[in-house]
DNA sequence: TGCTCATATTCAAATATAATAATGTTAGCA
DNA sequence: TGCTAACATTATTATATTTGAATATGAGCA
């Protein structure tokens, strides 16, 4: 069983557009901090401040590879989430079929108490 | 072509409990202020507060049956994005496999930790 | 008309989040 | 051993978010 709130949590990490550029670069592959500091135009403690939240949130984690750090994706739940973000949506969902379209009009469903 | 930032703004607003347990039962199908009110448990104010965030940012739209107004989604980004929130995964992702994407340094060194 | 139900809005206080600036740590190398 | 590159952490300040309380609106009905 998934804990809604759980999920909820790191929906509110992601939802920042360095955190999200981030984990849309680390989609395609490992990068190392001064490569995020050159990407995103911000400076080098704020790019590792979101990254150790990412991390505390077992988002992300990274190889040691002498003075550089290669970050890579661990939570599974991203990729999914990032092709969400990623896709185009052409309109708007229909309204329900049951009910008008517009603020008026009557709401023919049933109310269920 | 989509706006991130555009995006990120929604991810934001929908990242709260409440309103992403109201996102789950929308995408089941229409439903009132009272019926929120009861589900959640929450006093009937912050849930108007909670549907009026929604509401400015497009994400969900109503309309009038008496005193009823009875809510729907309208962002078509919304039952893919709960789709991936309730979905189930089990594992973690495995650790990128080769090759440098960093432009410094080789690329895999040591794992952390 | 006056009342009530269903819902919305406004305000203020508490809390959380974000960016900047300053400082700390560690690995590799001269 | 001391320096520097690469990265992390902490503190401070500014700003945003969340909630509860109080109040408002508007439809239907006696």
């Amino acid at each position: 069983m998934i804990s809604i709130d759980g999920r909820v949590e790191v929906l509110k990490i992601i939802a920042h557009p360095v955190r999200v550029k981030i984990l849309q670069e680390l989609v395609k592959g490992v990068k190392c901090v001064s490569d995020f500091e050159e990407f995103l135009s911000i400076s080098q403690p704020n790019v590792s401040q979101h990254l150790s939240l990412l991390r505390r949130y077992g988002i992300i984690d990274y190889f040691v590879d002498g003075r550089l750090r290669c970050y890579f994706l661990k939570d599974p739940l991203i990729p999914d989430l990032i092709g969400v973000i990623n896709r185009e949506y052409e309109k708007e969902l229909p309204a329900p079929a049951c009910c008008p379209v517009t603020k008026k009009g009557t709401y023919p469903g049933n109310r269920h108490r």
